[in-house]
DNA sequence: GCCAACGTTGGC
DNA sequence: GCCAACGTTGGC
């Protein structure tokens, strides 16, 4: 089992909507090394949903329901793909990325180091913080 | 609103 | 193949 993390503009977006649609199929993705990363998920995998520019933060957890398949919006361009994802639970305490950057054990997460990159791997040990994060009161 | 980071494009 | 110009992302 692989973990990730997938970022999103909320108004571009947002993970309400996500969760009043009940899956979304994450396309729209035109960076190879964002491509690589959805090509490598897994039915089943679990997935950190990230609000960027706006209420920047962990919003919740999804996972993946459907491996990699073409984009269907680029049906002529072979090189992109999507997965489908469904919502599984919001965060009682969304974790904010001031939160994830004052945190000395996930200082080496792709979404601090690489900030453009809009869908990553994240570390076993991360994921578990970050979901201890969003279950324990705000500090 | 600004700007740093960085990926892409196109001229040479 | 190099690199300047340009566009986009996303934090601040």
């Amino acid at each position: 089992m692989k973990y990730w993390l997938v970022k999103s503009e909320p108004d571009a977006y947002s993970w309400s909507r996500f969760v009043s649609e009940k899956k979304a199929t994450w396309d729209g993705v035109r960076n190879y090394q964002a491509r690589n990363n959805l090509s490598a998920m897994e039915v089943g995998d679990p997935v950190l949903f990230y609000h960027s520019v706006k209420n920047q933060a962990v919003v919740g957890l999804a996972k993946v329901v459907r491996d990699a398949y073409p984009d269907p919006t680029v049906p002529d361009d072979p090189r992109w793909v999507v997965v489908e994802l469904v919502p599984v639970m919001a965060f009682d305490n969304p974790v904010t990325l001031a939160r994830l950057k004052s945190e000395p054990l996930l200082q080496n997460m792709a979404l601090l180091r690489q900030s453009r990159l809009s869908v990553m791997p994240v570390r076993p040990d991360e994921f578990e913080l970050i979901l201890a994060l969003a279950h324990a009161p705000v500090a």
